[in-house]
DNA sequence: CAGTATCCATTAAGATACTG
DNA sequence: CAGTATCTTAATGGATACTG
Protein backbone atom coordinates (compact mmCIF):
# COMPACT_ATOMS: atom_id res chain seq x y z
CA UNK A 1 0.00 0.00 0.00
CA UNK A 2 1.26 3.05 -1.25
CA UNK A 3 5.02 2.61 -1.63
CA UNK A 4 5.81 5.32 -4.24
CA UNK A 5 9.03 6.80 -4.64
CA UNK A 6 11.52 4.85 -1.39
CA UNK A 7 14.44 7.92 -1.74
CA UNK A 8 12.57 10.66 -2.62
CA UNK A 9 13.70 13.91 0.23
CA UNK A 10 10.92 13.47 1.56
CA UNK A 11 11.52 9.92 2.87
CA UNK A 12 14.65 10.69 3.51
CA UNK A 13 13.63 13.76 5.37
CA UNK A 14 11.38 11.08 7.99
CA UNK A 15 14.57 8.60 8.39
CA UNK A 16 16.88 11.23 9.53
CA UNK A 17 14.42 12.60 12.16
CA UNK A 18 13.27 9.10 13.51
CA UNK A 19 16.99 8.82 13.99
CA UNK A 20 16.51 10.83 16.83
CA UNK A 21 15.46 9.46 19.70
CA UNK A 22 12.96 12.71 20.94
CA UNK A 23 11.19 13.09 18.10
CA UNK A 24 10.97 8.99 17.20
CA UNK A 25 8.73 9.28 20.71
CA UNK A 26 6.71 11.94 19.76
CA UNK A 27 5.89 10.92 16.30
CA UNK A 28 5.22 7.89 17.34
CA UNK A 29 2.33 8.92 19.48
CA UNK A 30 1.53 12.11 17.24
CA UNK A 31 -1.10 12.23 14.98
CA UNK A 32 -4.67 13.02 15.30
CA UNK A 33 -6.10 9.67 17.17
CA UNK A 34 -3.41 7.54 18.96
CA UNK A 35 -3.00 9.35 21.72
CA UNK A 36 -6.35 9.64 21.98
CA UNK A 37 -6.91 6.00 21.69
CA UNK A 38 -4.28 5.11 24.11
CA UNK A 39 -5.53 7.38 26.65
CA UNK A 40 -9.30 5.54 26.32
CA UNK A 41 -7.15 2.12 27.47
CA UNK A 42 -5.42 3.46 30.71
CA UNK A 43 -8.31 1.98 33.04
CA UNK A 44 -8.48 -1.54 31.00
CA UNK A 45 -8.38 -3.16 28.01
CA UNK A 46 -11.44 -2.41 25.69
CA UNK A 47 -13.01 -4.50 22.60
CA UNK A 48 -13.00 -2.53 18.73
CA UNK A 49 -16.35 -1.56 19.26
CA UNK A 50 -15.63 -0.41 22.42
CA UNK A 51 -13.14 1.72 21.76
CA UNK A 52 -15.60 3.48 18.80
CA UNK A 53 -18.24 4.17 21.62
CA UNK A 54 -15.58 6.14 22.87
CA UNK A 55 -14.65 7.88 20.00
CA UNK A 56 -17.98 8.32 18.30
CA UNK A 57 -16.44 10.90 15.90
CA UNK A 58 -13.63 8.74 14.77
CA UNK A 59 -14.13 6.34 11.54
CA UNK A 60 -13.54 2.34 11.17
CA UNK A 61 -11.20 2.77 9.11
CA UNK A 62 -9.15 5.50 10.87
CA UNK A 63 -9.16 3.20 14.00
CA UNK A 64 -8.37 -0.19 12.55
CA UNK A 65 -5.43 1.98 10.71
CA UNK A 66 -4.07 3.55 14.33
CA UNK A 67 -4.22 0.82 16.25
CA UNK A 68 -2.33 -1.39 13.68
CA UNK A 69 0.15 0.68 14.04
CA UNK A 70 0.32 1.11 17.87
CA UNK A 71 0.21 -2.47 17.72
CA UNK A 72 2.96 -2.71 15.56
CA UNK A 73 5.06 0.00 17.40
CA UNK A 74 4.54 -2.22 20.80
CA UNK A 75 1.99 0.52 22.08
CA UNK A 76 -0.89 -2.07 22.50
CA UNK A 77 -1.21 -5.57 22.46
CA UNK A 78 -3.97 -7.32 20.13
CA UNK A 79 -5.70 -10.26 21.60
CA UNK A 80 -8.13 -12.58 19.03
CA UNK A 81 -10.42 -14.57 20.87
CA UNK A 82 -11.75 -17.66 19.01
CA UNK A 83 -15.22 -17.32 19.12
CA UNK A 84 -18.32 -16.31 16.80
CA UNK A 85 -18.97 -13.66 16.76
CA UNK A 86 -15.30 -12.55 16.24
CA UNK A 87 -14.07 -10.85 19.69
CA UNK A 88 -10.86 -9.14 19.63
CA UNK A 89 -9.54 -6.75 22.58
CA UNK A 90 -6.76 -3.87 23.17
CA UNK A 91 -4.23 -3.34 26.18
CA UNK A 92 -1.96 -1.65 26.49
CA UNK A 93 1.04 -2.83 27.06
CA UNK A 94 4.24 -1.94 29.99
CA UNK A 95 6.10 0.28 27.64
CA UNK A 96 3.21 2.29 26.88
CA UNK A 97 2.41 2.34 30.62
CA UNK A 98 5.86 3.75 31.47
CA UNK A 99 4.66 6.97 29.35
CA UNK A 100 1.96 7.75 31.21
CA UNK A 101 3.61 9.87 34.13
CA UNK A 102 5.35 11.64 31.39
CA UNK A 103 1.83 12.21 29.60
CA UNK A 104 0.75 14.07 32.88
CA UNK A 105 3.77 16.22 33.36
CA UNK A 106 2.99 17.06 29.31
CA UNK A 107 -0.66 17.99 30.61
CA UNK A 108 0.13 19.68 33.13
CA UNK A 109 2.43 21.85 31.27
CA UNK A 110 -0.60 22.53 28.75
CA UNK A 111 -3.25 23.32 31.58
CA UNK A 112 -0.75 25.93 33.10
CA UNK A 113 0.34 27.53 29.80
CA UNK A 114 -1.97 27.48 26.68
CA UNK A 115 -3.83 30.50 26.11
CA UNK A 116 -8.01 30.09 26.41
CA UNK A 117 -9.02 29.71 22.53
CA UNK A 118 -13.10 29.54 23.55
CA UNK A 119 -12.81 25.96 24.47
CA UNK A 120 -13.54 23.87 27.47
CA UNK A 121 -10.02 21.80 28.22
CA UNK A 122 -10.79 18.58 28.83
CA UNK A 123 -8.87 15.79 30.66
CA UNK A 124 -9.38 12.02 29.32
CA UNK B 1 -5.35 31.14 2.69
CA UNK B 2 -7.35 28.27 2.30
CA UNK B 3 -10.19 28.51 4.76
CA UNK B 4 -12.37 25.59 2.79
CA UNK B 5 -15.05 24.40 4.99
CA UNK B 6 -15.45 25.31 7.95
CA UNK B 7 -17.21 22.96 9.48
CA UNK B 8 -16.36 19.74 8.00
CA UNK B 9 -15.64 16.44 10.00
CA UNK B 10 -11.91 16.85 9.48
CA UNK B 11 -12.44 20.18 11.19
CA UNK B 12 -14.96 19.16 13.60
CA UNK B 13 -12.07 16.76 15.09
CA UNK B 14 -9.28 18.75 14.64
CA UNK B 15 -11.53 20.95 17.59
CA UNK B 16 -12.31 18.53 19.60
CA UNK B 17 -8.61 16.66 19.85
CA UNK B 18 -7.17 19.97 20.94
CA UNK B 19 -9.60 20.42 23.31
CA UNK B 20 -7.59 17.83 25.80
CA UNK B 21 -4.59 19.19 26.84
CA UNK B 22 -2.31 16.01 26.69
CA UNK B 23 -3.28 15.89 22.72
CA UNK B 24 -2.72 20.05 22.66
CA UNK B 25 0.53 19.82 23.85
CA UNK B 26 1.61 16.52 22.19
CA UNK B 27 0.37 18.11 18.82
CA UNK B 28 1.82 21.68 19.18
CA UNK B 29 5.88 20.02 18.62
CA UNK B 30 4.31 17.84 16.84
CA UNK B 31 5.39 17.34 12.92
CA UNK B 32 8.59 16.90 11.08
CA UNK B 33 10.33 19.77 12.07
CA UNK B 34 9.61 21.63 15.06
CA UNK B 35 11.05 19.28 18.02
CA UNK B 36 14.56 19.18 15.88
CA UNK B 37 14.09 23.41 15.78
CA UNK B 38 13.26 23.34 19.02
CA UNK B 39 16.51 21.41 19.83
CA UNK B 40 18.79 23.39 18.12
CA UNK B 41 17.61 26.82 20.41
CA UNK B 42 18.46 25.22 23.38
CA UNK B 43 22.02 26.72 24.16
CA UNK B 44 21.70 29.93 22.45
CA UNK B 45 19.71 31.84 20.29
CA UNK B 46 20.13 31.16 16.67
CA UNK B 47 19.66 33.17 13.14
CA UNK B 48 17.27 31.87 10.39
CA UNK B 49 20.53 30.93 8.23
CA UNK B 50 22.06 29.65 11.16
CA UNK B 51 19.07 27.33 12.13
CA UNK B 52 19.05 26.28 8.59
CA UNK B 53 22.92 25.50 8.60
CA UNK B 54 22.01 23.32 11.64
CA UNK B 55 19.16 21.64 9.26
CA UNK B 56 20.48 21.38 6.06
CA UNK B 57 17.87 19.10 4.52
CA UNK B 58 15.24 21.44 5.57
CA UNK B 59 13.78 24.28 2.72
CA UNK B 60 13.53 27.63 3.09
CA UNK B 61 9.67 27.60 3.38
CA UNK B 62 9.22 24.80 5.69
CA UNK B 63 11.67 26.81 8.21
CA UNK B 64 9.69 29.68 7.70
CA UNK B 65 6.76 28.34 8.36
CA UNK B 66 7.40 26.07 11.25
CA UNK B 67 9.51 29.20 13.01
CA UNK B 68 6.02 31.06 12.39
CA UNK B 69 3.93 28.92 14.29
CA UNK B 70 6.37 28.36 17.15
CA UNK B 71 6.41 32.24 17.46
CA UNK B 72 2.70 32.21 17.33
CA UNK B 73 2.52 29.61 20.16
CA UNK B 74 5.03 31.15 22.09
CA UNK B 75 7.58 28.88 21.95
CA UNK B 76 10.27 31.50 20.42
CA UNK B 77 10.70 34.53 20.38
CA UNK B 78 11.68 36.00 17.16
CA UNK B 79 14.21 39.33 17.34
CA UNK B 80 14.62 41.79 14.51
CA UNK B 81 17.29 43.97 14.28
CA UNK B 82 16.94 47.35 12.53
CA UNK B 83 19.93 46.80 10.35
CA UNK B 84 20.96 46.80 6.99
CA UNK B 85 21.88 43.77 5.99
CA UNK B 86 18.54 42.36 7.89
CA UNK B 87 19.29 40.00 10.72
CA UNK B 88 16.28 38.19 12.61
CA UNK B 89 16.96 35.73 15.66
CA UNK B 90 15.12 33.06 17.23
CA UNK B 91 15.32 31.83 20.82
CA UNK B 92 13.17 29.67 23.07
CA UNK B 93 10.77 31.21 25.78
CA UNK B 94 10.61 30.33 29.16
CA UNK B 95 7.54 28.37 28.56
CA UNK B 96 8.93 26.42 25.77
CA UNK B 97 11.88 25.91 28.17
CA UNK B 98 10.03 23.87 30.98
CA UNK B 99 9.28 21.40 28.71
CA UNK B 100 13.20 20.77 27.98
CA UNK B 101 12.63 18.19 31.24
CA UNK B 102 9.66 16.23 30.01
CA UNK B 103 11.77 16.20 26.57
CA UNK B 104 14.31 14.28 28.31
CA UNK B 105 12.46 11.76 30.17
CA UNK B 106 10.85 10.61 26.66
CA UNK B 107 13.87 10.43 25.08
CA UNK B 108 15.13 8.40 27.67
CA UNK B 109 11.74 6.33 27.21
CA UNK B 110 12.87 5.64 23.73
CA UNK B 111 16.41 5.26 24.35
CA UNK B 112 15.40 2.23 26.25
CA UNK B 113 12.58 0.68 23.93
CA UNK B 114 12.61 1.61 20.88
CA UNK B 115 13.69 -1.60 19.15
CA UNK B 116 16.76 -1.14 16.63
CA UNK B 117 15.40 -0.02 13.05
CA UNK B 118 18.55 -0.43 11.60
CA UNK B 119 19.98 3.00 12.37
CA UNK B 120 22.15 4.83 14.97
CA UNK B 121 19.92 6.86 17.01
CA UNK B 122 21.28 10.69 18.02
CA UNK B 123 20.91 12.61 20.47
CA UNK B 124 20.69 16.58 19.44
C1' DC C 1 -18.19 -8.00 15.62
C1' DA C 2 -14.33 -6.45 13.68
C1' DG C 3 -12.81 -5.18 10.42
C1' DT C 4 -11.48 -4.13 4.45
C1' DA C 5 -11.88 -1.82 0.10
C1' DT C 6 -12.56 2.04 -2.62
C1' DC C 7 -12.78 6.61 -3.63
C1' DC C 8 -12.39 11.43 -2.62
C1' DA C 9 -11.02 15.71 0.19
C1' DT C 10 -7.69 18.04 2.97
C1' DT C 11 -3.21 19.00 4.68
C1' DA C 12 1.81 18.71 4.91
C1' DA C 13 5.92 18.92 2.62
C1' DG C 14 9.23 19.76 -1.15
C1' DA C 15 11.40 22.27 -5.42
C1' DT C 16 12.38 26.29 -7.26
C1' DA C 17 12.41 31.05 -8.32
C1' DC C 18 12.29 35.49 -6.75
C1' DT C 19 12.52 40.01 -3.51
C1' DG C 20 12.93 44.04 0.12
C1' DC D 1 19.94 37.94 5.04
C1' DA D 2 15.63 36.51 5.67
C1' DG D 3 12.43 35.48 3.88
C1' DT D 4 7.70 34.97 -0.14
C1' DA D 5 5.32 33.08 -4.05
C1' DT D 6 4.00 29.48 -6.86
C1' DC D 7 3.56 24.99 -8.19
C1' DT D 8 3.80 19.94 -7.50
C1' DT D 9 3.86 15.71 -4.90
C1' DA D 10 3.11 12.89 -0.81
C1' DA D 11 0.62 11.73 3.25
C1' DT D 12 -3.31 11.81 6.11
C1' DG D 13 -8.07 11.68 7.06
C1' DG D 14 -13.04 10.94 5.93
C1' DA D 15 -17.44 8.71 3.65
C1' DT D 16 -19.39 4.82 2.39
C1' DA D 17 -20.14 0.18 1.14
C1' DC D 18 -19.06 -4.37 1.91
C1' DT D 19 -17.34 -9.09 4.21
C1' DG D 20 -15.56 -13.44 6.98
Amino acid sequence: MAKRKENSTNMLNEKLIMECDLLYAINKVGGRWKLMILSKLQKRKLRFSEIKREIPTITERMLALQLRELEKDEFVKRTVYAEVPPKVDYELTAVARELIPVWRQLENWAKKHRKYEGVDHVTP
